[in-house]
DNA sequence: TATTGTTATACTCTATAACTATA
DNA sequence: TATAGTTATAGAGTATAACAATA
């Protein structure tokens, strides 16, 4: 499975965004030094490097997240998806019409308690899926294509040490 | 120099916005395995944590960074500034004027070029800069408090390894 | 009374484009 | 013509609050 060209050599096109600290040019101060600030600008490089392997607007990362989320737990309840991604109940609201609105989604009542619904991937919905999923991972690789797996896999375990 | 109690044991409190990607309950599928996403999760916690070691909600974390970046370079033009940040124009402007108004930065006429200023801090700036300097720093450090010294130092390292 | 979902609304941040004044 | 800065405007994404239906 070969990786396509424009994901391959990415980063290089999405600099732009993001500034180079170590440049003589301008002296970023503390900036330079704060784990926080390289976070973001790793976290700047990764979301424009996932829209462009997505290469549709309108499926941002946070959506993609709200369709695999669905994918790995059918039937969850709208409220559940949005407190799992840390979404109000309207921003998941909108979420969810989006993938629906895709014929990607489908809203199940549940017959137990009928002010909810289950939600669940539609044929369609499992096949974007798995479409995008094959992007999404490669667009991942593509961000630390500068480092090893070793490092990879310690930059990992770091991160997960934060926020675990 | 002590560390403020609830800057001390900070990231409990800001949980909620984060997913823990290892509860039971829900499936996180492709998202607990992808860099990128770990690295949303600690750029929500860091930029949390930021906003509330400062605690004035118009003081974000990228107001901080454009104030830092004049007093570290003193009478850099708006677009400069702009640049550095990856800001357009007009948000180099509304950031700039954010700080004036507050009376911590001075527009000062280019004599060699009358359609631009350079940038300057005022003594109240200067001021202002050191004080969220500390905060600053306070909250960057707890950021990575689960870490030890080394793992901190490696994570920069990888991280830096990225986005440089 | 409390909860699920929807809708209306407002807010923040951003970029683009039009505009002014210089160059 | 091009550039620095400002302003007007629009877009995306979010949250809060009011609302309807149901519990």
């Amino acid at each position: 499975m070969d990786i396509p060209a424009d994901i391959r050599t990415p980063l290089d096109d999405l600099r732009h965004r993001v500034p180079k600290l170590t440049e003589a040019a301008i002296d970023y101060g503390l900036l330079a030094q704060r784990t926080g600030f390289s976070v973001k600008l790793v976290w700047i490089l990764g979301y424009g490097l996932l829209m462009r392997a997505i290469g549709d607007d309108g499926i941002t990362p946070q959506r993609f997240s709200m369709l695999e989320l669905i994918g790995c737990n059918p039937g969850l309840q709208q409220i559940q998806l949005g407190n799992a991604l840390g979404l109000s109940r309207s921003a998941a609201t909108l979420s969810i019409d989006f993938w629906e609105d895709r014929g990607c989604v489908q809203r199940r009542a549940d017959k137990a308690d009928r002010r909810s619904f289950g939600i669940y991937l539609t044929e369609h919905g499992e096949a974007e899926l798995a479409r995008l999923r094959a992007l999404v991972l490669e667009a991942d690789t593509a961000l630390t294509g500068a480092l090893t797996e070793a490092e990879t896999a310690e930059l990992r375990r770091l991160l997960g040490k934060i926020h675990l």
